[in-house]
RNA sequence: GUCCCCUUCGUCUAGUGGUCUAGGACAUCGCCCUCUCACGGCGGCAACAGGGAUUCGAAUUCCCUAGGGGACGCCA
């Protein structure tokens, strides 16, 4: 049987370094085991589902370089869900209920104060036909929950956790349709994993109790029961949950309008909470290869958007002009020499315009010693030769190492900092540097 | 409140009773390279949450305490 799993977002917001984190994890589990790879998007919450949010999603994964081998959604499969719950209405496996939200939210209010575990009391299990006729007839709709199996204890060997046992009385029974008829995640999710063929759920293991109920679902619909993989949720570096974050430059429309490179992401988190360590030489071959649940930690890793940026870095430092050059093609002076010069320079794709500029337009004049200056103009070589200038400089000034740089540096560039100095004069080129430095001695 | 999970250098981790004066990676610091930064090379700093128990011997087993996270939705 081959290896099919998905990734279920609901488009309800920006996908952020959690999210992303588990397609990876899904994305790279298939591909190590010539799996098929599933996107679905989960939009049975109509109300807060959106069209933006959805193809923001699918924009992200592309710029991840995540490919879907099929996609689907489950605004689609309604009529999927209904017949699962006939099924399931059949079988006697499903019973109508008629509390209200705050009348379900007063008995676990009541449980909690007792000290008694906020299950479901299934109160609405003992209404009898009449009664239910009667509620109805006052206009009060019910919704549906599964009746779990409340004698069975649900055990699973977690590709993670490894044995995870939950008893099925400590947990409620699951509502599975609302009062307006719409369906609910757990439900829908389960049926759509049976008829998907899903075999390995990959998700965070704030779902493990879920999960236990999931299960007794399962079984009702399919023979196969899909195997799990439990990862522990990503925490910030203040500890919080990441999923609590969202907006934060934590969403991947963020990252990447930083600048980050996704092989960046890539690396971080296929590793983070691993035994592996992240990489910049490592490829996405090279992450699914080393790649494997037994590597994983039970603990909550904690995600330092840092750790990317560093990476990003890195990355960038090593691309070739061609990896690069399509995205400057608006540039007229974007060379690879241009690039050589500046790659280890730069934090991420976005300032190579700074350099650019600094390189191309105008700067900053900053004082420097006017006399040694005017020797920089006087032996200023046309054609310009770098070596040959900075021979004679340091003949007529008496200047050497940091004392002869320096200067030229702020002179040329109008900062400390910045590549290669003598890769950066010869690309600015004789007629820019005259202009600078008699714009400099002006300004003296 | 109930249930579940977790706790080794700043961070991610290796470690399954002696091979641990606790290993690696990233970060950091120093040196080398060098006109600056980065890269690279070499080296340094740095951790078993606390307390008991078991044992000849515990990071490793057990108990307690503390701390952290998660679940308990007509969200997913």
């Amino acid at each position: 049987m081959s290896i099919r799993v998905r990734f279920a977002p609901s488009p309800t917001g920006l996908l952020h370094v959690g999210n992303i984190r588990i397609a990876i994890l899904n994305y790279i589990f298939a591909k190590k085991n010539s799996g098929k790879f599933v996107l679905r998007i989960d939009d049975t919450d109509t109300e807060r589902s959106t069209k933006e949010s959805e193809e923001l999603i699918l924009e992200d994964l592309r710029w991840l370089g995540i490919q879907w081998d099929e996609f689907y959604k489950q605004s689609n499969h309604f009529a999927k869900y209904a017949a699962a719950m006939d099924h399931l209405k059949k079988i006697g496996r499903v019973y109508a209920c008629y509390e209200t939200k705050e009348e379900l939210s007063l008995k676990r209010k009541i449980q909690a104060s007792q000290g008694v575990p906020p299950v479901y009391d299934r109160a609405s299990l003992q209404l009898t036909d009449e009664q239910k006729k009667e509620l109805e007839a006052k206009g009060i709709k019910p919704y549906w929950r599964f009746k779990l199996n409340q004698d069975d204890v649900v055990e699973w060997n977690d590709l993670v956790h490894g044995k995870i046992s939950i008893p099925l009385n400590s947990i409620s029974d699951p509502i599975l349709i609302k009062p307006d008829g719409a369906y609910v995640y757990t439900f829908a999710s389960v049926v759509d994993d049976v008829n998907i063929g899903i075999t390995h759920i990959i998700r965070g293991d704030d779902h493990i109790t879920n999960t236990a109920a999931q299960i007794d679902m399962f079984k009702t619909l399919s023979e196969n029961i899909p195997q799990f993989a439990h990862v522990p949720l990503l925490s910030s570096l203040d500890g919080q949950d990441v999923s609590k974050r969202t907006g934060s430059p934590l969403s991947i429309v963020n990252m990447r309008k930083d600048g980050i490179e996704p092989s960046a992401i890539w690396n971080v988190l296929a590793t983070l909470g691993t035994s592996n360590n992240a990489n910049y030489h490592d490829s996405v071959e090279d992450l699914i290869e080393k790649f494997s649940f037994e590597k994983m930690s039970l603990s909550s890793p904690k995600f330092n958007i840092e750790d990317v940026k560093l990476l990003t870095k890195k990355i960038i430092a090593d691309k070739s002009f061609d990896e690069v050059k399509s995205h400057f093609a608006d540039l007229p002076l974007f060379t690879e020499d241009f690039w050589n010069a500046i790659k280890g320079n730069i934090e991420s794709l976005s300032d190579v315009r700074y350099w650019y500029d600094i390189f191309f337009k105008d700067i900053a004049v900053v004082k420097e010693d006017a006399t040694f200056v005017q020797q920089m103009l006087q032996v200023l070589p046309s054609p310009f030769d770098f070596t040959q200038w900075i021979a004679e400089l340091k003949n007529i000034s008496g200047r050497k190492g940091r004392e002869l740089f320096h200067p030229i540096r702020m002179v040329i560039t109008g900062i400390e900092k910045g590549p290669e100095l003598g890769k950066i004069a010869t690309l600015i080129g004789y007629d820019r540097l005259k202009n600078r430095i008699e714009a400099n001695l002006k300004a003296n």
